[in-house]
DNA sequence: ATTAAATCGATATATTTTTATCGTTACCAA
DNA sequence: TTGGTAACGATAAAAATATATCGATTTAAT
């Protein structure tokens, strides 16, 4: 009955929900039930009002002294991001970082199962990486129509990205994920979520930086 | 002479960088030598106002009606990001994930060069992935005294994540790109930078789930 | 039963980040 | 030369996000 129109949840909200998600399956493993938003915290380096509040967006509600039940906190975080069940996808460019997620197991506890792979280049056609086959770029939308295929990660050249993104969106494809440097333009009812690992890295290089100077200055004196 | 003590760039700053890079880079192969920040927002989908501050922080000044120097930004983002020179990196877990990475030719322009993969698997000692070689984990401290390295990428399953990163550590490694989904305990002077690809693919999957679900709801009536 | 301690949820405050506005400057064309 | 315009940089306002505080509630121990 409640609007909550438009993203009710904030998005760094969201992001941090699977490190939630991870370390739930870690207690879980070890036969605990319940969590404080307080030990969540800890174990992320984070706030622990910020874990509250980005719990309380789900129905769930903690018990005073004794936290959050682990098992209906882990499905209803399931439920805000959509993971109940893994939605298949596609993945279109299998070069090197796509021949990588192909092989990469993780995705399938983000709710993501790769099915298929797809690539512009011929001499990868009909053969299998990592147990998934690679299909000509042609059949994306055949393909994508039987099986009724939304996702898809994109991991081709930038010079290739707007021209495969047409050809998914052609095939009905709703979200895109992709992982090529650049700006892809597609109309207002397809979502596409850039990867951007430089972003990460740039980071790490600042943070560094700035460490071995302060190292170097801090010691030997401001004057 | 000025302060500026503990990081003077915004972090959210710092991650557009790369895609300012890319959008220059772009520009600068067709020939054009400067770049006004309204077209900079619009290619990124940005603000301009935003756009103009972030580049603000490096010294270059822009000309009005004309715009910043492309080459003098290129350099001075660059300089900011510490990527003036390629930094040398070890490369940890040579697991899909790992591999890709080895495979992934995009690290370079961004200041990155990975010289050498550590395994635990004695099975893929003394083979090359991509052309770099692998060690066992065991060589990583006097390799990397060697070679002066500082900088290793994670990409070993969460379990060995913390055992790995203690061996890097006392190897004299001062920053850690991790993909592995855990937190990661190092000392003060080691920093840690967590890639959480889960993060994005959460997003995706939200904005996916209110794009379908207006639709189902939207067109049919509110009441 | 009563009290102490842990934890929640709500409200309030602070901080960070983004966006809007405005005066100024340099280029271009008349 | 002069006027118009594109773009900058600075300042101010708004929005989003993160953190602190506090009363209420539940458990466990005395």
């Amino acid at each position: 009955m409640e609007d909550a129109s438009i993203q009710s949840v904030p998005y760094p909200t969201i992001k941090r929900y699977p490190a939630y998600l991870q370390v739930l399956k870690e207690l879980k493993s070890t036969g605990i039930t319940t969590v404080s938003a307080r030990d969540i915290a800890e174990r992320l380096g984070l706030n622990q009002v910020q874990v509250r509040k980005d719990l309380g967006y789900s129905a769930i509600i903690g018990r005073p002294k004794v936290g959050y039940d682990i098992e209906q906190l882990t499905s209803a975080l399931h439920q805000l991001l959509g993971w109940q069940d893994p939605k298949e996808a596609f993945l279109i460019g299998a070069g090197a970082l796509g021949s990588a997620l192909l092989g990469y197991r993780g995705f399938q506890e983000y709710g993501l199962d790769i099915v298929a792979a797809f690539d512009l280049d011929p001499s990868k056609h009909n053969t299998a990486i990592h147990g998934k086959k690679v299909f000509p770029m042609e059949r994306v939308p055949e393909l994508a129509k039987r099986m009724g295929v939304l996702i898809a990660v994109l991991t081709v050249p930038e010079s290739a990205a707007q021209e495969c993104a047409d050809l998914l969106i052609q095939a009905g494809i709703r979200g895109i994920w992709s992982f090529s440097p650049c700006k892809i333009e597609v109309p207002d009812n397809v979502v596409v979520q850039r990867e951007e690992l430089s972003a990460g890295l740039a980071v790490l290089s600042v943070r560094l930086s700035e460490m071995l100077k302060h190292e170097n200055n801090g010691p030997s004196a401001p004057v």
